[in-house]
DNA sequence: AGGGGCATGTCTGAAAACGGCCAGCGCCGT
DNA sequence: ACGGCGCTGGCCGTTTTCAGACATGCCCCT
């Protein structure tokens, strides 16, 4: 017996394409390319076509756009927006917070991330959580690689993970995580 | 990423002991004694005590309330009462909906309940089906029996079953079905 | 160098078990 | 003959369980 409270969803154009974006009443909740992996089923669900105009929270998926517009212009490296992760499990969750410590520029590895969600062995678990980020890009999943500097995967398709990369300047994708 | 929408329960006392009933903005949508099988789980999970007084849904439960207690004082057979079933399968709500055609006095057999919703050889998920109603009472699960008459099973327990019945001044228990 | 094993949380798909049944038989006592 | 009683087997949606698969990387062994 359990209702989805208002999710509200948009389509918005990328230079990777179109993308999804989901918020609630908390913020936002979803941002996800329409053919990409692992879309949270229960965001993806209400995809009945939410009009636009006229409903509560218009302000942060148009926040959203904006900031994604910028972005994807150059003009912008950081988000600024109140997001809502309560999806997931505790686990996910710890992981996806750690994701948002990463800033422009930099990557780190999977098994870097471990060690500083303070579970340094559960790096096969962690590439499986990263991989269910349900917000691309404003969570940065896209810079973790592997130790060696690989790509390793992205839910989006490895193309559009490079993409991310250099619209933030990454300038070493192959070595650039820290000691 | 599922959002409980605002679920209001109250305690109610019945003659057969106490009832917690519970409602969504779309209607009634438990009613369970306390040592009842089957406890829609998701319904069960705010028992947070929810305060009677100032809450939008308190309309119907206290609706649900009032018809429950002439109900019992044998000053009323039929329930007049927004439901939501939303939860469960369809087959479950196909169920469910076959349920609230048969009349106070009246007794209906798993199997013809299974005729009646088109599956006629479903007669054993039928019984499972009628096992997790979440709206006892209200959804009248008690008016069936096994085709031989016998009382077969009631998540609340036989005896409840029994005594629902004999208000409901049901003759003949144990032959009441139609050709 | 290169290959194989292992740790870790979650998800997914398949398979099995489980019921609020009922009809068909055989067995028994009238 | 006849009726009641109990066992057996098939019916079907749901729930539970279980075995693998991953967006990895370290260790140990050849």
């Amino acid at each position: 017996m359990k209702f989805d409270t208002s999710i509200v969803q948009a389509v918005f154009d990328t230079p990777l394409g179109p993308v999804t974006l989901a918020a609630t009443d908390r913020g936002l909740a979803g941002l996800w390319f329409a053919d990409q992996r692992h879309l949270p089923a229960a965001l993806a669900q209400p995809l009945l076509a939410a009009p636009w105009p006229h409903n509560p929270h218009h302000a942060v998926l148009q926040q959203a756009a904006e900031q994604l517009r910028q972005y994807f212009a150059g003009k912008r490296r950081h988000f600024d927006l109140p997001l809502d992760v309560s999806g997931g499990t505790v686990f996910q969750q710890t992981v996806w917070q750690a994701l948002l410590t990463i800033e422009p520029g930099h990557t780190l590895s999977y098994s870097a991330v471990s060690q500083q969600i303070g579970n340094p062995t559960a790096v096969r678990a962690v590439g499986a959580a990263i991989g269910r980020n349900p917000i691309s890009i404003v969570v940065p999943c896209h810079r973790v690689l592997g130790r060696n500097g690989s790509l390793t995967g992205y839910a989006g398709g490895l193309a559009r993970k490079e993409a991310l990369l250099r619209i933030e300047g990454t300038t070493t994708p192959v070595a650039g995580q820290q000691p």
